[in-house]
This record gives C-alpha cells, structure tokens and sequence, in this order.
DNA sequence: AATGAATGAGCATTCATTCAT
DNA sequence: GATGAATGAATGCTCATTCAT
C-alpha cells in the first residue's frame, strides 16, 4: 500500500458522509464529493476503489460491530422479570455502540438503499419485534390469550427505534442520549408490558 | 389551445401515483409513466410541465386537506378527561382523511424525498407533539412537576405516527386500520398517559 | 417496439462499422460512431442497447451463417482422390458467404478483440487444420510414417486463412475473389500434399 | 541533472517489453510497467518522455537492424538455381536476427497498434513479396507466361510470414525455430516453386 | 393534441501525464 | 533524481426534457 495523505483522505469521508447523509448512498455523487473534498474526481479513486467501497468504509466498521450486538441480543431468551433491568442492559449495549458509531449508523439505517446495507433497519427492527415477542407471548398464553394478528409487535418495535434513532440524531452528549433511550424504553415497554398484563 | 382531455389527464396520475409509490420521486421514470399512461413520452409535458409538476400536482390536494386538518387539530386546546375519547374522534378524523387520499398521503410522506414535500412528515409530527403537550402539561402542572426537556413528547409523536403510517401500509381494509390505529393510539397515548400521572 | 428511422439506424451501422474497422471493438468509441452519424450520443442507445449489441448486430449474422458453414466443413470427413475438387466445394461455400458478409467476416476477424467473437478466427483455422489433418494422416500412415510435431499443419491452416482474408479484404469483385481463393487453395494444398506424398 | 541511473532504464524497459508483450501498445498500463520496475510511476518519465516514447525505444533497434537486413535481402537480385539455399540463407539472417530480438520482433509485429510501427509487418511482407516475384517472374518469362495480376505474390509472403511468426512464437528454442521454418520455406517455396515450373 | 426521435448534461470510472516536495 | 499525489479528459451509459412533424 502506498502512503496517501491522511488529510485527504478525511476530507473524502468527511466530504461523504455529509454527501451520504444528504442525498444517500444511490443519489450521491463522486464528483459532489471529490469538490467539497477539493480534490480532482480521479484522485478519490486514489483512496478509494469506488463508490460502493467509500461507502463501505464509512458504515462496515459500525456494520460489523451493531451485527455482532444485534446477535447477543437475539440470543438472549429468558423473559426478565422486571422490564427496567432489560431495559438497562439493553441500553447500555446501544450506548457503547454509538459512541463511535452515531453518524455511521444514521448513514446505515436511512441512507443506504441502493447498497448491500439496505436492509439493516428491517433487521435490527425485526429483532426487537422478536424480543418483544419473546416478553409478550408468554405473558399472553398465561392468561389463554392470543392475537390473532401480531403486526403491532412489529409495529411498535418500528415505532421505538424510529425513536431511538431520533434520540440519537438529536443528541451528541452520550449520558443525555442514555437518559433519553432509558426514558424510552421504559415509556415503551413498561407501559406497553403493563397492556397486556 | 389549451383544452387538454381529461381523461388522459387521469391515466397519467393513474400511472405516476403507482410508478411514485414503486419507486419513488427521484427514481420514477417519465418514460414508464408514460407508457402505463398509454401516450407518448412528449405528451406527458403538455399535461405537466415536469416530473416536478407531475408530483406536486398528485399530492397537492392531500397536502392541502392534511394541513387543514392538522390545524384544526392544533386548535383544539381542551385536555379530554378519557384518552379514548380523543383518540376516537383523532381516529375518525384521519380515517376520513385517509378515505380519500390513503396513497397519496404515503407518497407525500414515504416517496416526497427531493420534492417541495420533503418536511410533511416533520409537520404532521410536530402537530401531534403539540397535541401531546396540551394533554400532558396540564397534568405535570398540577403535580407541581416540569420536564426540563421535552423533546421526548416529540419523538413519542414521531414514533407514534411511523406507527400509524405503518399500519395504513399494510392494510387495505379501512375498518382494519381504524382497530389498528386505535388500539395504537391506546397503547401509545392511554399507557403512556398514565406513566406521568 | 417503437418505430425508428431507418436512414439513422444505417447511419449508425455505417459510422459504426468504419469506427470497428479503424479501431477495433475495444477502442471503438460510441461518441465518435454518433458524431460520424450525426447524431448525438444519446440517441444512438435508441437504436442498440449497447456497444456489445451494435458490434453484436453488425456482426451476428455472418457469425450465425459462418458457424454452420464451419460445421458443415468440419463434419465433411473422407479424403478427396483430388484436392481441386474439396477447393472447389469449399470455395463455392466460403464465396456464396462472402457475397452476403465480406466487411462483417473482417470485422469479425480481426477487429473482435474484447467482444464475445474474439476467438472466431482460432475456431475458423482450428477447423482448418482439422480437416488438413484429415487429408494428411491418412497419407502419412500408407506411408509408416508419423510427424512428432504436428504444430506446422495449424501454421499451414493460419497461414491459408490469413491469405484468404488479404484476398478478400483486396477484391470486390466475388468472380475475382473466387479465383485468387481456388488459385490459393491449389498452391497450398495441392503442392503441400504432394510434399507429403 | 541529466544523469540517468542504467539500471533503472533497463528495469522500465524490462518491465516495459512484458506488459507490451501481455496486453499490446494501447492497453500496457504505465502504473503496471512502474509498479513490476519497482520505481515510482513520476520516475517513468525521467527516463521515456511518454509511452510513445517508451515503446519506440524499446523498438527501435529491432526495427533499425530488421530495416537494414530488409533491404540486403532486398538487394540480393540473383535467382537461385535451388530454393533450398536461398531458403538456408535467408533463414540464417533471420535467425542471427531473432537470436537478439526475438520478443522485439514480436512486439513490433503483433503488439503495435496504435504506434507509429504499426506498418512493419507490411514492410517486412513487402519485401518478401519482392523477393518472391525476383525468383518467379524469370521462369514465367522462360515460358512467355505473365501473370496479369500479381497480388498473389504478396499474398504467398503475408501467409508465410504469418507462419514464421506462429513458429517464432511457440517454440523458444533456436534450432527447432530454425527448423521450422526451414521446413516452412520448403513447403511454402520448393513446392510453390514448382507450381509454376 | 399527440408523437417519439433527438438532445445534452449527468453518472461512475480509468489512466497517461504533470508537478510540488 | 525520485516520489506518488493530483489532474483532467476520456470512456460507456441514462434520462428528463425539447421539438419537428
């Protein structure tokens, strides 16, 4: 590997990810890119092999990492008794993740259509709805009951990471972000447990 | 002469609502709007002066509608003693509203990205966040309580009408997304609703 | 299918087929073949898909009609008693094709490389030295004799083709150019099989 | 200073001769000759002005020593009373010319497109053609023959040289080089020879 | 009114060449 | 002398828009 100036190459991913955030990855252009970076087109392709690996640069770190996170979570079966000691954990995971993932995340979760991370929110909402389940259904067969249609688990897992994510685009202080998630969740699912009791 | 027949007028709509819906505003293409539409490509601009137009012109009347709505919403200021209540008459205002314009609220809020429209969702979401504050604030007030920070009313708001958006997507059924959107708002505003007093 | 203009389509194939004779598939530029027919680039992916289908288009039918040529030859197996009656069979086929594709057989040739029919003129001289080998072996054998090397009978199929090309790139005229390939065709294999002999 | 270090112009032109040999004059990459000397790219063109340049150079004395035996054997006038030995001798030249610049040769030949050599191959065959009508047209005229079209000559030298240069190509070693083609001469001109005898 | 052929600026990507260090 | 980062024009291709008919 040949020794490429640093600073140009943050100016790339600085230039992206603001291009990135903007129009998203299908609707973002090198050329845009390269002239915020105030460099010549050709030269990002000196950093960078294409479009879809500058891209990749930016999110596969947080990709890798939130996969990883993604997959404790869904391992873990046993309801909790007590939603605020889930809910703690639960938080307590995410902060670590965005920490140095919040901009990359964003980046993933609403501007990646048209890349191989497209599907990554439907993803970590489907293993929401899946813990949802995991608390819920139990719960509901305790009482002989059962929905017919369990869309609104799915539904409210959409609805608390949209909010999650709002929490996160808001906010840059990690403990106020921690707060407001753990308020979240508790709103959310402390409440939402007590429905169905 | 500037007579142009109307029903060409209504395939086009016909085609670009589907062809908006399928893939968007900056991914819908004119050519296969006008096919659908069954004219030639160049006839689509004596009807609409541009892609832009074709849009704007599509959801305008829903645009207008949901804008008036939600100012009548905002206007109404007293705090209802039952949640359900007010869900109710919220639930029947919006399903008469999604009566008519069901698709074109979902392109003016999923597919308006690169339009004019691009802030609808943001102003139906701050609506419904006033709306929560009127309900909520009377309530912490008499608890002598104050929130130093409210964002979290408008991300409740925001998560809540992804909820609702959600379920108007998913269900064709118009009786369906009233139970839906009411059990939604139950969950949501009933269980949250009791979290502050 | 839309109705497009002849007269452009041929201007297209005209620039076109200049531009792969000077150039070669892979050089071949499509702004210089719209330039060379006077249209502007765009308008030429009205007419063919690609670069790959306006080569393919040129080229395609001399292929098709070439191949099955080729087979024909290729299953034609018993040793002629006189080699001026296989030239004769072999040139009527090759004229009764050249008189339909002289330009397209050379573009095929030798102006392919990078398209799919980069190896036609190998399979055209491998099919050569095939029935070459036909004719000798048999020879070879009523004599005991083997060759350890049989390299130089592919170096006498190329060399025969490359000089049925040069003919057929010098003369119009299908009378001429029969001559000079019947004249060939005696020289090489008459003389050379007496070699053998 | 226009001090040049001989071992870093030998290692552009050693990397130069294969990546001109693998891809031919228009696709050899100067990054690729760059990268296998083991210098930088810029450095390149301390030594070589441009590719041009580079490849001419390198093709140069080939094509000086080549040119000059061209015209020896151009000059030779005198018919032979027995191919064999004009075909002994000319191979002699030839080889004593390959022994030093066989890949030269080949790269002047098959991989000049583009540059301004691109006519050797028409010189070198031009010569033979020459050659050929020197021995032939003395025993047509023993016979009052004349050939009303000679095209046919330079026909015979292209397919021969075409077949020295696959034979050059294949084998590495001198004398089976030189044997092939001696076998190639006999074919080609002892039985030609006779065709018209 | 309607057609659909034509335009031209846009896209991502490549590469010979230049130039500040 | 040497480096390698930077340039910029070129490539094939797409598509909203225009315009002659």
């Amino acid at each position: 590997m040949q020794y490429l100036k640093e600073e140009v190459k943050n100016n790339i991913i600085t230039a992206a990810v603001q291009e990135f955030m903007d129009k998203g990855y299908h609707e973002a252009s090198m050329r845009t890119i390269a002239a915020n970076a105030g460099i010549a087109l050709g030269n990002v392709y000196r950093y960078f092999q294409s479009k879809d690996d500058l891209f990749n640069q930016i999110v596969e770190p947080a990709y890798t990492k939130f996969t990883s996170m993604v997959f404790e979570l869904y391992e873990y079966h046993d309801p909790v008794p007590e939603i605020r000691l889930l809910a703690e954990s639960i938080t307590d995971k995410i902060m670590e993740f965005f920490d140095k993932y919040q901009t990359e995340l964003l980046i993933l979760i609403d501007k990646s259509k048209g890349s191989k991370y497209e599907n990554v929110k439907e993803d970590l909402i489907k293993l929401v709805d899946h813990r949802i389940k995991c608390e819920i259904e139990p719960i509901l067969k305790a009482q002989d009951k059962k929905l017919e249609d369990d869309y609104i688990f799915y539904v409210i897992a959409t609805a608390f990471m949209e909010g999650t994510f709002m929490i996160i685009r808001k906010y840059k202080d990690q403990s106020k972000i921690k707060d407001q998630i753990g308020l979240l969740l508790i709103i959310f699912f402390d409440d939402f447990y007590n429905h169905f009791k």
